[in-house]
DNA sequence: TGTACATCAGTGAACGCGCGTTCACTGATGTAC
DNA sequence: TGTACATCAGTGAACGCGCGTTCACTGATGTAC
């Protein structure tokens, strides 16, 4: 793989095309195959070399949206110092869910698009991957009632407060209010638990 | 307002319209003003005596879906015997939302979808209306812990266990599996609470 | 009851647009001898 | 070290498509007299 200036041959166009459809997804561009292309530098055709096709270029992109998020969540975990209680561990994990969201959210769109066609592509193993991350936190805040359902329960709530700030729901300026919110958000959701008769499970 | 047959004036287009886009939206059918206009058995410039533009529909697509899913809600409710717990209520309200989203999945994204435009429109009081319905739920379940965060954290929870199904996280069939679910993670949400020391609102 | 007319909800043809994709091609690269 | 050649990543022109939107128009309706 050459890393010359050369033009005619790219060097490594397949990187290249995603970070650019990141990048408009980022910026709001309108985002298209042809729109990416144009603005790796290149011909409309030449994405067909390393993509069958405008879904597998999408896919290659959710893809790497997916280890970002995982990377935002475990690096707002390391932030969380040791000595705090549940309800801040996952207060952290829902606002930097959210704040991704709104940090690139037509790329969050994409991630969680409608095109999802391959059940076993690297899309799907990505966001298995993002869940792991979930559940660990978890069986570590909470080693007895952890479970699956918790895992679903605090991604669902996460998932469902990152897109009701990008629906325009709730006001997402600026980031301290959401982060505040999301706090508050949690904290009820400690507190309702509370003082009720405990259900079977 | 003529009813009769006349096909040259159609009688009562705009709805029509609606209804064509809910319908088109509910059996997957490319959704387009064209392909609405066309089902609808109408020219392609016909709705622009409607509709000031395709968003225009879009918002009225949107308001009817929001009318919908709220009369969804509410009937669920009403399906919950009164001597039912707090868990019950809001696992029957988590049900009838992933259900609405999973039944009508195109519709739903519309909704939430990034054409937002008017802050004010009828689209946004629809939502409020939406909101209003869960917080009255809430409000009749927890009497003492219900605050405007809490509705938040129902309307998260369930609208982020609506996309997850809706973008294949988990398994959308058969419905008894889903209900099954959503009841054990809102079971897990309520344990979670439990046995913990109360952290100060 | 009958006629003239304003109103307005439709028509249908046309516009320019950007899209995804295909095609025959060409220029750069690396390898065999 | 130098030449011949296969490989392959790019080009750029072209395709057909459906879209949103505009336009001058026409046919049905309801009202005034």
């Amino acid at each position: 793989m050459s890393t010359s200036g050369s033009s005619y041959h790219h060097g490594d166009l397949r990187t290249a095309l995603v970070s650019a459809a990141a990048e408009m997804l980022e910026t709001g561009e309108p985002y298209s195959l042809r729109a990416v292309a144009r603005r790796a530098g290149v011909s409309p055709a030449a994405p067909y070399r390393h993509f069958a096709d405008r879904s597998a270029l999408d896919a290659a992109v959710a893809v790497e949206g997916f280890t970002d998020l995982s990377a935002c969540l475990t690096d707002a975990l390391r932030a969380v110092p040791d000595s705090a209680g549940p309800v801040d561990m996952v207060s952290a994990l829902g606002v930097a869910y959210v704040s991704f969201a709104l940090r690139r959210p037509a790329l969050f769109r994409l991630m969680f698009g409608e095109n999802c066609g391959d059940p076993d592509g690297g899309r799907a193993q990505a966001s298995r991957q993002l869940e792991s991350v979930l559940t660990e936190v978890l069986s570590r805040s909470f080693p007895e009632q952890s479970s699956s359902s918790l895992t679903t329960a605090l991604w669902g709530l996460a998932h469902g407060l990152a897109f009701l700030h990008l629906d325009g729901e709730y006001s997402t300026e600026p980031p301290a209010e959401i982060a505040k919110r999301v706090r508050a958000v949690v904290t009820a959701v400690f507190n309702m638990g509370q003082g009720l008769a405990s259900p079977s499970t």
